[in-house]
DNA sequence: ACATAAGGATCGTTGAACAATCCGACAAGA
DNA sequence: TCTTGTCGGATTGTTCAACGATCCTTATGT
C-alpha cells in the first residue's frame, strides 16, 4: 500500500514534467530562429521573409509573425513597417552601449563573489583555456560568454541575468560581423582566468578595477575593428 | 538658388518626420494595451480575452495576439498555454529582485551624476513636493518615478533606461495591488529632495549609500505590506 | 461525496483573400 | 546622360472563417 502510493505519486509527477515542456508553435518556431541567429545562419541585415520561412517550417504566416514578434525584444530582430523583418545589425552607439551595461551589471557582481559561488565561472575559464589551446577559438567564444553570465549571476538576479543573456545574444551578432574572432578572444583567456583568481582570492576591489580595464580594452579593440554593413 | 535647396531640404525633412511616427495597428493596440495597464483599467490578475478586446477594439485576432506578444516581454502579460493572456501579478520575489536591479543600476547612476544634469530631477522633486502639498497621492507616485527614471539617466545608457522604464512599469503593478499607496510615497518625498542635494553638491559617495538605504528601507515597507492576490 | 462524461467557451493555428506599400524596371522628358 | 514618372510584381499587414485541441464548468451516475 505505501508502495502503491509511490508509484502513483512517480507516474503523476512525470505527467507533470510532459506539461513543463509544451509550448505553442510561435514560441518553438522562435526558438528555432533564435538558434539559427546566434549560429549565424541567418546573418545580420538579411531579411527573414515570412513566405519563405513559413514554408520551410511548414507553419502559417500569421504563426510566423507571433514568433517574430517574440523575438523582437530581444534585440535580435528588427522590424520595418511594409518592408519586413530583419536580423539586426548593431551600431557603433550599440557596442558602446552594450559595454556601459556590462560595466554597470559585471563590475557590481564582482564585487560580490564568494569563493563557493566560483565553480561555473571556474569552469567556463577552463573550457576557454582547452579550446584555446586546441585552436577552437569559436568554442572559447562560447566560453567566454558562459564566464561573463556567471559573473552577472553573482548579482543574485534573475531580471539580471535574462538581460544579460540577451546583451551577450546581441554582441554574438557583433561577432558574426567580424573576418578574424581569434584576435578578439585571445587576448581575453588569460585575463579571464586572472579574474577568476582575483575574486577567488577574495580580492574583490582589484577584481573590480581590473574588469573595468577588461572592458575598456575589450570594447576599444571590437570598436576599431567593427565594420557594421551600411 | 541656394535659397531654394534649404527649403527643399527642410521639406524633405519634415517628410522622414511623418513616416517616423507611422506604425503598425498591432503596435498601436500595444501601446493602447500598455497605457490601459497603467492606468489601472486592465489590473492584475484579469484575463485579456481575445475576442472581448477584439471586437472592443476593432480588430482581428490574430493582429490582437501580435500585440499581447509585443507586450509580453515588457513584463506585463503573463502567457498561459491553452488559458489566455493575463496582467502579470507581481510575486514578493519579484519585489525583490526588482529592488536588486534598482540597486545595482540606480547606485551605479548617482556616481556619475554631475550638476548640470541634475534638471530633470530637480523638476520630478518639485512636482512631487507640490503634489504631496495638495494631497495628490497619485501624482507623487508619477513624481518618484520620473525622479528614478532620471536617476537611471545618469548612467548615460539607453538600454538601462529601457529596462528601467519597464521595471518602473512592473512596480506600478505592485502599487496597483496596494491599499494605501499614501502611505508608500510620503515618506520618500523629503528623501528624494535629500537625494538631489548631495548629488548637487557632489557628495556622490554619500548620495549612493543614502539611495542604498532608501532602497532597503521601501523593499521593506512594500514586502511587510504586499498581498498578492493568490 | 466523489468520479466520470459531456458541453461550452476559448485558445492556437491554418489558409484564403484583399488592400496597402515598396521596390525595381522601363519609358519619357529635359 | 540624368531625372522623373508610371506600372507591375512581390510582399507585408490585416481580416475573416474554420477547425482541432484544451480547459473549465456542469450534469449525471455510483
Amino acid at each position: 500500500m505505501c508502495d502503491d502510493f509511490a508509484m502513483d505519486d512517480v507516474a503523476a509527477l512525470e505527467r507533470d514534467r510532459d506539461r513543463l515542456s509544451r509550448s505553442s508553435t510561435a514560441e518553438r518556431v522562435a526558438d528555432i530562429l533564435r538558434e539559427r541567429i546566434a549560429e549565424g545562419f541567418f546573418t545580420p541585415g538579411q531579411r527573414l521573409s515570412e513566405e519563405a520561412i513559413g514554408t520551410a517550417l511548414g507553419v502559417s504566416r500569421n504563426t510566423l509573425r507571433e514568433a517574430f514578434r517574440l523575438l523582437g525584444h530581444e534585440g535580435l530582430l528588427r522590424h520595418q513597417l511594409n518592408r519586413g523583418v530583419f536580423v539586426r545589425v548593431l551600431s557603433l552607439e550599440d557596442v558602446t552601449d552594450l559595454y556601459r551595461v556590462r560595466r554597470v551589471i559585471e563590475c557590481s557582481a564582482v564585487r560580490r563573489a564568494t569563493p563557493d559561488a566560483l565553480g561555473p565561472l571556474r569552469e567556463a575559464v577552463e573550457d576557454g583555456e582547452r579550446a584555446a589551446a586546441e585552436n577552437r577559438w569559436r568554442d572559447v567564444g562560447t566560453a567566454n560568454l558562459r564566464f561573463h553570465q556567471g559573473i552577472t549571476r553573482l548579482n543574485g538576479s534573475q531580471r539580471l541575468d535574462d538581460l544579460m543573456r540577451q546583451l551577450l545574444a546581441e554582441l554574438r551578432l557583433v561577432f558574426h560581423v567580424m573576418r578574424n574572432p581569434r584576435s578578439f578572444h585571445e587576448p581575453f583567456v588569460a585575463r579571464n582566468r586572472e579574474l577568476l583568481e582575483l575574486m577567488a582570492a577574495g580580492e574583490l576591489d582589484k577584481a573590480e578595477r581590473e574588469l573595468a580595464a577588461y572592458f575598456d580594452d575589450a570594447e576599444a579593440l571590437l570598436v576599431e575593428a567593427y565594420r557594421p554593413a551600411p
